[in-house]
RNA sequence: GCGUCUGUAGCUCAAUCGGAUAGAGCAACGGCCUUCUAAGCCGUAGGUUGCAGGUUCAAUUCCUGCCAGGCGCACCA
């Protein structure tokens, strides 16, 4: 890690410890040993670059006001080191620190050294992590509602990589049950249908003009061959037809959305590997199921499920649990450290169910985080779209796709937090293409790189400048303004990682457009490019640090960075 | 009824492990292009953080109860 963030981490904090040590020999503390050391970037200016809030967690233990504690700790920081400029007792008992120029224009440097590299760590354990998000049924198009799972998916995986870990992403396929062989009905009545026949829909059949769609590919393929056969023998054909067709827009349709997983798992390759019973079997030897009426049951509630599940029904047939069991067996088998499953709001319920099973089948439940995203609620002018793939009224992926554009749409699912739910309005979504945040953070960066573009043809040699920076040319960058940037910028890190622990990508879209506003501020009121040589040369560096940033935050989400716009 | 998520400015949302004066964008109003991109900047206005208690030096944050909304409570997938 950067030196800088060592000399936060480790050095104030460790500054903070030996004083505290400090008045405890002294007499002055009775209390033994540290609590733990919290340093916060204060809200507003004038309260330091770093404060603590020591003195407030000690006053308890010390019984003594917060601020003489305080100032206790303040007399035995006198160790002098050079990056603190000076240090102020505020409020209730805040200990601030305000630290120099020097510390700050280092951040410039650790930037231009490690270029896309800034903001990537090591983690203490290094993971490997599979993250199944979307696995939507390949019955139709994906809907919106899928967007919202894949965005988050996607940030998550490039977000958990950024910080060390080992990422496969993954994309679970229910290619058999009823739903298919309905799927395969549906399409089976449209292609008669389009030959001339009066067909009755199923009951609860797909009804979306797609289904048609796909019946005319084929009758164009294959002309009225299935015509004169019975449905039994058709069918399979319909059925894998069908799914294949819908699979392969799904694919395509993630892929122009950014995202590639690594892996597709079908349901049916479980049951071919007979994996299925064989994890059913185990937790038959396990004791963790019994029968019941006829039925298997897997003894959930031990392990804090609300009621048992059947998972084979008095009827032979398994129930979708089953293969939700064996499928995660499946996936710790792999070897993975870690499971995040991103599920619908819907599928909330399952949480509890599938962590006990994880339990049953004798993994530990804690390696396994089901993440929930609230439900996208599709708006149009304000009024709901009730959505049914069935009924064949939904709103595609692809639509709000071309008609909003990957970035925006991206951006938008992520600039909230997953468990809050989502109004999408389309008409706002699409009239609202100027005004959407995306392209604030873009713009920034777009200005950022025509800076760059000027300041070469007026003959400045950037890549020099850039490649050469110290501190001491730095020095030129005094303004309040420049030094906020970089303060900015230095907790760019941190908040990668923050973000990574807690799973929550919206974070970095919060920072971005702070960071393109303290940007765009700046633009306007300082000239980068101007006859001062030397100050010209510090800013180069500073806007191109500030563009680093912002394309690593921006690649994070999933979004490009545009040189023009 | 039980479980779960949410409730913060007119709207959509932030708020670092419980910290100082609760912040942005949009919408509204008033300004700023002869100078590196005006998809921008500056300013004004906007709040009993759903309600009531509790915990403590400190609560939007934690606890309890209530109110309102979303979602889920199958031998469905």
């Amino acid at each position: 890690m950067s030196i800088q963030e060592n000399l936060k981490e480790k050095t104030l904090v460790q500054l903070l410890k030996e004083a505290v040590s400090h008045c405890q020999s002294q007499g002055i503390f009775t209390g033994t040993g540290t609590p733990k050391i919290v340093l916060e970037v204060p809200k507003h200016d004038g309260q330091g670059d770093f404060a603590t809030t020591l003195a407030l967690s000690l006053a308890k233990i010390e019984k003594k006001p917060p601020r003489e504690i305080a100032s206790h700790l303040v007399s035995a920081l006198t160790d002098q080191v050079s990056w603190i400029e000076k240090i102020e007792i505020a409020g209730p008992g805040y200990i601030n620190f305000f630290l120099t120029n020097a510390y700050w224009l280092q951040t410039l440097l650790n930037i231009h050294d490690q270029q896309t590299h800034f903001g990537k760590s090591t983690p203490k354990n290094k993971e490997r992590v599979l993250i199944e998000f979307v696995s939507a049924n390949p019955t139709g198009p994906l809907h919106i509602a899928s967007g919202r799972a894949a965005a988050l998916g996607d940030a998550l995986a490039r977000l958990l990589e950024t910080v060390g870990h080992k990422v496969d992403c993954e994309y679970y396929l229910n290619d058999i049950g009823t739903q298919m062989t309905l799927l395969g009905r549906s399409t089976y009545l449209r292609y008669r249908e389009l030959f001339g026949e009066t067909v009755t829909l199923l009951e609860g059949s797909y009804q979306g003009e797609y289904i048609i769609e796909i019946a005319e590919t084929i009758k164009k393929q294959k002309g009225d061959q299935y015509l004169d056969r019975d449905e039994a023998s058709s069918l399979p054909f319909f059925t894998k037809f069908s799914f294949d067709t819908i699979v392969f827009w799904i694919k395509k349709d993630l892929h122009d959305f950014g995202i590639d997983f690594d892996r597709w798992f079908s349901e049916s390759e479980l049951h071919e590997k007979n994996e299925v019973d064989l994890a059913l079997d185990f937790l038959k030897t396990k004791t963790m199921s019994y029968q019941k009426n006829g039925a298997s049951w897997v003894n959930t509630t031990q392990f804090g499920d609300d009621k048992d599940r059947v998972v084979v029904r008095s009827n032979g047939q398994k129930t979708y649990f089953a293969s939700d069991i064996a499928y995660h067996k499946n996936k710790f088998d792999r070897g993975y450290d870690r499971l995040i499953n991103i599920f619908g709001a819907d599928h909330h319920g399952y949480i509890n169910r599938m962590k006990a099973a994880v339990q049953a089948l004798g993994y530990n439940p804690k390696n396994m985080t089901i993440l929930i995203h609230q439900l996208v609620n599709l708006l149009r002018d304000g009024k709901p779209v009730k959505m049914s793939k069935r009924a064949g009224t939904f709103v595609t992926l692809r639509e709000v796709l071309e008609e909003v554009g990957v970035d925006a749409t991206r951006f938008f699912f992520l600039m909230r937090r997953s468990d809050t739910s989502l109004d999408f309005d389309l008409e706002l979504a699409k009239k609202a293409t100027n005004e959407n945040p995306v392209f604030y953070v873009q713009y920034a960066h777009a200005r950022l790189c025509s800076i760059v573009r000027v300041a070469k043809e007026k003959a400045w040699d950037v890549d020099h400048v850039i490649q050469n920076p110290n501190l001491q040319s730095l020095a030129a960058l005094t303004l309040p303004e420049e030094l906020a940037i970089i303060r900015l910028l230095s907790q760019y890190p941190e908040l990668i990682k923050s973000s990574a622990e807690a799973m929550e990508p919206h974070r970095i879209t919060f920072y971005l457009q702070s960071l393109a506003g303290l940007l765009h501020s700046y633009y306007f009121s300082c000239r980068v490019i101007t006859e001062d040589v030397a100050l010209t040369k510090a800013r180069l560096v500073l806007v191109t640090a500030i563009r680093i940033v912002l394309q690593n935050g921006l690649h994070i989400l999933g979004l490009t960075a545009p040189e023009e716009m």
